[in-house]
DNA sequence: ACTAGACTAAACAGATCGGTATACCCGTCA
DNA sequence: TGACGGGTATACCGATCTGTTTAGTCTAGT
């Protein structure tokens, strides 16, 4: 993480809630900003583009929720493995409660972004990739008859969960999503 | 559902594929009213506006999604309501493959109209609803144990498995959700 | 024959888009 | 002292945005 300039910083905290809040597409680089107290001029210098800037708003959110996800799965100790997978839950919920009012900001990005070759698709692939692999070695850790398949299912859980989250259609998906956890992680010889 | 004149009738077509697979804010109402070989002039008296055709964009979506399922669930005979339920996650797979391969429409529209004012919103609010209760109802009529709790435990499968579709971060998720409800109907008392 | 509705063609608003250019200010460090 | 990096301010570019306006054509039903 190369350190930022204070133009830099205050455009890419900008960046992050605009984006998020009300859409790539629908943010322009005049609002952004305004919004961080910069003029365009800088905003182009430090970043290049309006795509490198998706791309390093996209990178940041995902260091964030990386480094949140793993703080909160290593507050259960490592002899219970099975807690240390419904902890993902729990972190997931506190986390949205706190930044993701509005669903997952990845899959919001890539609903706006179909163009394959944009740069922000990379980070948005590195990150659900990133999730499976984490996933898969606390089932393996578990001791999960068949890890891969038991990564599968919890991450389409947390995505799931997030989704409706997002929608308000549920009053509360991960509170189901982690009893689902709770089964799955039985039928995977987990107890 | 009011027949639309044959302009219109292009005009919702050609919204349809270019909202679908670029995006709302993406594409604008010039390009949907050369892409249908129609004016301006005639996209507006016809809908009135772009919020109001995104609106009407996402009722047919939706229109189209309910006969799919529906007509798939009937294939299997209402005798067999566990069959019935695993046949929404077939008949899922088959819509994916077929034209849904950007993720689900609703989420994506959810994720670029944050303003709950926006008339679209209460079509994708209408939509989750819908397919919450239809759901419910077939866990009903298996003999759910909690027909509520199976209903918001299929709903989240469906979610995940749509999204993880679209960002083709797992090979088959929708099979994964399917055998995933078949785990949730034993623990629901529907064997 | 008349009319109402559906449509085309094309220009026009005013605002905003991503991105660039010119000119200047100010603190740090050599 | 002087160069340099980070920054501000402002104006500008061509393109595109949603939406409107004026003018006129074609066709079906009565």
């Amino acid at each position: 993480m190369e350190t930022l300039t204070p133009a830099a910083r205050r455009v890419l905290d900008a960046a992050a809630e605009l984006f998020y809040g009300q859409g790539i597409n629908a943010v322009g680089v005049d609002l952004i900003a305004k919004h961080a107290g910069v003029t365009k001029k800088t905003l182009y210098e430090r970043f290049g583009s309006k795509e490198a800037l998706v791309a390093a708003y996209l990178r940041e959110r995902d260091e964030r929720w990386r480094g949140w996800l793993t703080a909160e799965v290593d507050k259960a100790p490592r002899q219970d493995p099975p807690d240390r997978i419904l902890a993902t839950f729990d972190a997931l919920g506190a986390w949205m409660h706190r930044e993701n009012p509005r669903g997952c900001g990845f899959v919001n990005a890539a609903a706006e972004l179909p163009d394959t070759g944009h740069p922000a698709r990379q980070v948005i692939s590195d990150q659900k990739h990133w999730l499976r692999g984490y996933l898969r070695e606390l089932s393996e850790d578990a001791g999960a008859e068949d890890p891969d398949a038991l990564a599968d299912e919890l991450l389409l859980l947390h995505e799931g969960a997030t989704v409706l989250y997002g929608l308000s259609a549920l009053p509360d998906p991960v509170g189901t999503a982690r009893g689902m956890a709770l089964r799955a992680l039985e039928q995977a010889g987990v107890g």
